[in-house]
DNA sequence: TAAGCTATGGTTAGGTC
DNA sequence: CGACCTAACCATAGCTT
């Protein structure tokens, strides 16, 4: 089945878009009342759509009235203040892409360095033809490797049940402890 | 690690509750507009905390006061209409629950037979110690599974290939299926 | 305190009936 | 429609750092 990930745009095709409403309200509303019961915190929802002639709301319009009172009441700049305000909130979120993409971008880049320093040890490449940025980030990805590796042969050495240690390595870098085995 | 089901009621630890607070808060606001964002419709919400002096609003606060316009223009009668208040909203999901619950003792009464039925299948068991009850669903299940069974022999004869069908049932029955095996 | 991790459970897109 | 199903994706509780 073709489930891919929905592009978080407007849904053009008009009955997949109602059902896709319907299905969001609903969760959106549980989410509501989880969090008001969790935190035991004052909260109101009002969402109009044009399914509704009435927007819906929750907890009530009691409540909802409540709490725009409230809202109303206070002064044109306090509510400026942490206000999180739709442009801001999408720019946290580009901002939080770009860190990931990073994070991604950096890991990628040292699972290649680590693939070279594979092929260059199985006598299946050669350092000759990289470029010096390669070479330097190279060098580094060895240095961290030859660390790790005299690491492991201490723990090694302090094993005195001559039956050998877990596997796991100490910082989750899986991938270079293979070499010992 | 213990990660069970968090109860729905207020989390007494204050640490843990604010924690909570945050994450979830983090995650409505994303709901929010994903929700506007995918079915173009206009929403607003308003978040009291005890953890911040002004309530947090999205998507800003001229936009809520839109909204809050709007709401308080409609004539009292016309808001109660279609309004989802906290008391209905909860007897749904009571109601809903009640209905998972019947399902699911319906389902667990069903495995239960079965495994009687398997076990004097195998001489393991016997019926002389079943209860009336027990016994009629006990029959039912069997004259099911000879059905079940008497339509997977129709199908294999009808396979020409000699090769033997997938083993999957038609209904989702698995179980009973290995009898054939 | 906040930020990061990951197993788990919950949500939902795209189907079917 | 709307109810149900399932595979995938997502949110997050409980931890560690």
């Amino acid at each position: 089945m073709t489930r891919k990930k929905v592009k978080l745009a407007f849904i053009m095709n008009d009955s997949a878009r109602k059902a896709t409403y319907k299905k969001r309200k609903k969760g959106l509303m549980k989410k509501v009342n989880e969090l008001s019961t969790l935190c035991g915190i004052d909260a109101c929802a009002i969402i109009y759509s044009p399914y509704e002639a009435q927007p819906e709301v929750w907890p009530n319009n009691i409540g909802v009235q409540r709490v725009l009172a409230q809202f109303k009441r206070m002064p044109e700049m306090e509510q400026s203040k942490k206000m999180v305000n739709q442009e801001s909130f999408i720019k946290q979120r580009i901002t939080k892409a770009n860190e990931q993409l990073k994070k991604q971008i950096k890991e990628n880049r040292e699972k290649e360095m680590t693939e070279v320093m594979y092929q260059c040890l199985t006598g299946k490449g050669s350092i000759a033809n990289l470029i010096l940025p390669d070479l330097n980030d190279l060098g580094g990805l060895v240095d961290q490797t030859i660390k790790d590796i005299s690491r492991r042969i201490e723990s090694l050495k302090k094993d005195t049940t001559g039956k050998g240690v877990a596997m796991t390595p100490e910082h989750g870098r899986k991938d270079l402890w293979l070499i010992l085995i």
